[in-house]
RNA sequence: GGACCUGUGGUGCAGCUCGGAGUGCACGCCGGCCUGUCAAGCCGGAGGUCGCGGGUUCAAAUCCCGUCAGGUCCGCCA
C-alpha cells in the first residue's frame, strides 16, 4: 500500500516516486491551482503538493503518490525533518475521511486532561504520545536485553492469584465455578516469584503488570508496571548489580547516555542528610547539624534533642510572606516552629573584613558566638538564607528535608539523571496500636546478620537486607535479601505478632515450599512506568500508559467501571446492596 | 475519609473580588478570495443550559449552600 515512511524522505530521495499512507494534519490552501497538504504518519510528516485541496480536511487517512523534490529555492522549512524536500504532482486518495476531531492535534496549547482521555485514541497521534510510547517500548526492550545477558529466565506468574490479606489493598475476582470464593490480581507478583526459586530456575525476571486498589497519584495508577526479578545463591551487591545494570541499559537506550554512577547511601545517612529515604542528588541543601554551636544556649527553642539546618544559597532575597509561608509549612509538617536567619555582611567596626552577621526575628535572642557559629557551622555566604528546626531527631531532619525540596527541587523530569541506591533500611517501621513492630518492607525480608541478636531486645533497631533504588528523588523500586529458614521466618512472624496457625493459613504454601530445600535468595521490582515517565520528561506516569485511568480510577474512553448485567451477576452469585 | 485548584461555543483562555442583556481574545469549524505556504494570509459566517441542583436578589457566569467531573496533595500504597 505504501513505499515509505513520510518523516523518512529527504534530500538523497530526489527524483524518487513514493507512495506514503497516513492522517492530514494540515492543508494550507493557496487558490484553485494550489495547495500544500502535511501527510503524517509515525515517522513525521512531509509536504506534497496538490492541485486544489478542497475536498480534504484534517484527519483524512489518505495515500499519496508523488515524486520527491527539492523545495525551491528559499522555502525549505529548516524546522522540519523532510523540510528539504517536498511530494509533487501528487495523486491523493481518500482512504477514509473523519469528522473534524475535538482537539487540535498539533504541539500547540494544552488540551484538558479529560478531553484527552476520553479520545485517547486520538491523543495517541500526537507527536508527544508516540514518542513516549515509543521511548517505553524502548526501554522494555532494553530490560530485556540486559536481563537476559545476565542469565535470567523470562516466567509468567499468574494473574489469578490468592488473596494475601496484608499491604496493598487487592482487586477481588469472584469464581463462577465456585460461588462465593475470590481469586485475587495481584499487587505483584512477590511469592510466586520467591517460588519459581524453590522451583530451581536461579534467575527469574518477569516485566509484570501488579495491580493495587489504592489511590490514585501522579506516580500511581491501580495497574502499573514493574521489572520483577529474583536471583538464588547471591547477596545483596549482586542483586544491586543485576538491577542498575538494567536501569543503565534502559538509561542509555532511552538517552543515548549510560549512566555509570549508582553510589550506595545508608538509610540512617540519607535520612541525617537529606531527610528522606528518596533523597533528591540533583542538588545539595545538606542537612547541617548545628547544636555543637549552641551547646548551654539560653534560647529556649534551641534546647531540644536535635536542631539541624540547611542553607539555600541565595535564599536571603525571599519576601517576609514566603518565609512566614515556610515557618507555616514546617508546622504543617508537624515541626514546633522554624527559625530562618538571613547571612548579611556583619555590620558596625571592628569585625574582620568578610565577616558575616545575621538577620534574624530570634537573632536577639542569641549570644553572637552562636549566631557566628551557626553560619560558620553551616557554611553559609551572605546573601544566603538558613532554615534551622530544633526538635526530636528524625521529625527535624524530616522536616528540613521537605523544605529543601520545597525550595530547592527542580522539576523531576529534569535532568540529569541521579541515581542512588538506598541500603540498611530498618526491618521494622514503627509499632502498631498494640505495639507490635510492623514490617517496612514485607514479612519476607531477611534482618541484617550483625543484628540478629537485637531482635527481642530492641526490634526497632534491627536493619534489613533490603534496598531501594531512587532516581531524582523517586522511588523507582525497592528489594530485598528474603528469609529461606524456617526458623528465621518464624522469629518474624512472632515479632509481627503472625501465629504460626496464621502464618500457615495465610502464606502455609509458602513456607511449605520452603521445607524442601528453598536456596538463600533475594530480588527487586521497579516500576518501569516510572522510570520511563522520567527519561521521557514527563511528571505523571499517565503521559506514559496507553490507556490510563483517572485519578477517581475511571476510564473516560471506555466509561468503566460499569455496572454489570443481571444476568452476569446471578452466574457470579452476587447480589448488589447499598447505593 | 480530608485539603486545595479548575469547570464559560468544538479547543484554550479572559470576564467572577465590586451582581446589571451571553460581553471579549486566540485556535478550530463553514463559506468566499488567494500560485510557494509551513500554527499560511485576507474577508465573512455559524456555533453557548457559563458542569448540575438549590438559595439570596428587582436582577446571578459573578454572591451563598449542595453536588458531579478533572487535577494536585494528605491519609492509603507490606
Amino acid at each position: 500500500m505504501r513505499t515509505r515512511y513520510c518523516g523518512a524522505l529527504r534530500a538523497e530521495d530526489v527524483g524518487a516516486t513514493v507512495t506514503v499512507c497516513g492522517w492530514v494534519a494540515r492543508r494550507r490552501e493557496h487558490g484553485e491551482h494550489l495547495a500544500f497538504l502535511d501527510v503524517r504518519d509515525h515517522t513525521g510528516l512531509v509536504q506534497c503538493v496538490v492541485d486544489g485541496a478542497h475536498a480534504l480536511r484534517s484527519e483524512y487517512v489518505v495515500r499519496v503518490t508523488g515524486t520527491v523534490r527539492l523545495r525551491p529555492e528559499g522555502t525549505a522549512n529548516e524546522g522540519l525533518a523532510t523540510g528539504e524536500v517536498e511530494l509533487g504532482e501528487c495523486a491523493v486518495e481518500t482512504l477514509n475521511p473523519a469528522e473534524p476531531p475535538p482537539f487540535v492535534l498539533d504541539a500547540r496549547g494544552d488540551v484538558d486532561e479529560s478531553v484527552r482521555l476520553r479520545y485517547r485514541y486520538l491523543d495517541l497521534r500526537t507527536e508527544r504520545m508516540q514518542r513516549n510510547l515509543r521511548l517505553r517500548a524502548t526501554v522494555n526492550s532494553a530490560i530485556r536485553r540486559a536481563m537476559e545477558r545476565q542469565g535470567f529466565c523470562e516466567v509468567e506468574t499468574p494473574l489469578l492469584w490468592t488473596p494475601t490479606p496484608e499491604g496493598a489493598r487487592e482487586f477481588a475476582v469472584p469464581s463462577r465455578l465456585q460461588r462465593g470464593a475470590f481469586y485475587v490480581l495481584p499487587q505483584s507478583p512477590q511469592i510466586a516469584k520467591q517460588l519459581t526459586m524453590v522451583g530451581g530456575l536461579d534467575r527469574y525476571y518477569q516485566i509484570a503488570r501488579c495491580l493495587r486498589d489504592e489511590d490514585l497519584r501522579a506516580d500511581r495508577q491501580f495497574e502499573f508496571t514493574q521489572l520483577d526479578l529474583e536471583a538464588s545463591f547471591v547477596g545483596e551487591r549482586e542483586v544491586r548489580g543485576f538491577v542498575s545494570e538494567a536501569v543503565a541499559e534502559a538509561t542509555e537506550a532511552a538517552t543515548g547516555v549510560r549512566p555509570t554512577d549508582f553510589p550506595v547511601i545508608t538509610w540512617a545517612d540519607a535520612i541525617e542528610r537529606y531527610g528522606s529515604d528518596k533523597p533528591d542528588l540533583r542538588f545539595a541543601m545538606e542537612i547541617v547539624d548545628v547544636a555543637p554551636a549552641l551547646v548551654g544556649t539560653g534560647f529556649n527553642a534551641f534546647r531540644a534533642p536535635a536542631v539541624r539546618a540547611i542553607v539555600v544559597p541565595g535564599g536571603g532575597d525571599l519576601a517576609r510572606a514566603r518565609l512566614d509561608g515556610l515557618v507555616e509549612r514546617a508546622k504543617g509538617l508537624g515541626a514546633k516552629g522554624l527559625v530562618w536567619m538571613r547571612v548579611v555582611p556583619a555590620s558596625g567596626d571592628g569585625g574582620e573584613p568578610g565577616a558575616l552577621g545575621i538577620e534574624s526575628p530570634v537573632g536577639k535572642f542569641l549570644a553572637p558566638e552562636e549566631r557566628a557559629g551557626i553560619v560558620r557551622a553551616v557554611g553559609a555566604a551572605a546573601g544566603d538564607l538558613v532554615l534551622v528546626v530544633a526538635d526530636e531527631r528524625r521529625r527535624a531532619c524530616e522536616v528540613l528535608g521537605q523544605l529543601r525540596l520545597d525550595v530547592g527541587r527542580p522539576p523531576v523530569a529534569e535532568g540529569p539523571y541521579r541515581f542512588v541506591w538506598v541500603v540498611d533500611f530498618p526491618l521494622f517501621d514503627g509499632v502498631d496500636e498494640e505495639g507490635r513492630p510492623v514490617a517496612a518492607h514485607h514479612p519476607f525480608t531477611m534482618p541484617h546478620p550483625d543484628d540478629l541478636e537485637r531482635f527481642e531486645s530492641e526490634p526497632l533497631s534491627v536493619r534489613a537486607q533490603s534496598y531501594d533504588l531512587v532516581l531524582n528523588g523517586w522511588e523507582l523500586g525497592s528489594g530485598s535479601i528474603r528469609i529461606h529458614r524456617a526458623d528465621v521466618q518464624e522469629k518474624v512472624f512472632a515479632a509481627l505478632g503472625i501465629s504460626a496457625e496464621e502464618a500457615d493459613a495465610r502464606f502455609g504454601f509458602l513456607t511449605g515450599a520452603f521445607r524442601y530445600g528453598a536456596p538463600p535468595h533475594g530480588g527487586f521490582a521497579f516500576g518501569v512506568d516510572r522510570l520511563t515517565a522520567i527519561l521521557a520528561g514527563e511528571e505523571n506516569i499517565r503521559e506514559v500508559i496507553a490507556f490510563p485511568k483517572t485519578q477517581s480510577g475511571a476510564d473516560l474512553m471506555t466509561g468503566a467501571p460499569k455496572a454489570l448485567a443481571p444476568r452476569q451477576l446471578a452466574e457470579l452469585g452476587i447480589r448488589i446492596v447499598g447505593p
